[in-house]
DNA sequence: CCCGTATACATAGAAGTACTATGTATAGAA
DNA sequence: TTCTATACATAGTACTTCTATGTATACGGG
């Protein structure tokens, strides 16, 4: 499924921050971790990504190194402290978001289910 | 608490859809109901609410129609067809990432937690 | 050995959107 | 009468984003 672009835009950050707060990691292999933790249903595009990792890098947010593995020259990125502060407020934003969503969609779904509409 | 800019953006359109899933509803009460379910952690300025209005409006997914109610002038908005479809589409968009990012705050936390740094 | 695909990162440009600030109008309460 | 709350509107600036396109190199298959 293509997400909106706003809904894209508004989860990359979280998403990058979360997968660095992991342990520190490359471009194509963040690209491979959210297309696998999604199930394939997030294709992020590398010319996406790389312009979100360097403005988290240019608001200090997150770190980088070059490096050489497997023969292949990659850049490495990893949170800095300003990063997991970062993580946490997303965290705790998405989540006043998703609650505030998940109240709506099921008062919706009640009554959507007594008046037979299609609500999934 | 203030939530980014990006993620009021994404968050509005599936808010609004949702909230007029449960019945027409007017300006003003949207922003009073986001308000209170939020617990007042979402608080929406009018400024930005209408412009968001007049657009789902234009894209047809909203329809709307003036109205006295207590001696007041309003304006009453209510989904359409592709209104509901969208707000499906939505729903599965918002789970999609919000499942990905769980995912991630799991695992995060876990190893956040073994090694003693900051994460809610 | 050559070619195509995968891996890996980068960036300019156009397009679009958003929010803030400011506006008008009116009802109600002190 | 004045101030606050209610109710809707919009212009402008600013910012951001993504797409398309680019370069580079390793690997696999024919």
């Amino acid at each position: 499924m293509e997400l909106s672009k706003d809904l894209v835009a508004a989860s990359a950050t979280p998403i990058v921050l979360a997968i660095l707060a992991q342990g520190e990691n490359y471009g194509y292999a963040i690209i491979d971790q959210v297309r696998r933790l999604s199930e394939e249903q997030i294709q992020w595009a590398d010319g996406m990504l790389y312009p979100v990792l360097h403005r988290l890098e240019k608001h200090g947010l997150i770190r980088s190194r070059m490096a050489h593995s497997n023969g292949r020259k990659r850049k490495y990125y990893r949170l800095t402290t300003s990063g997991s502060h970062a993580l946490k407020r997303h965290r705790e934003q998405w989540s006043i978001v998703h609650s505030t969503l998940s109240k709506l969609w099921r008062t919706a779904y009640v009554l959507c289910g007594s008046q037979n509409c299609r609500m999934a």
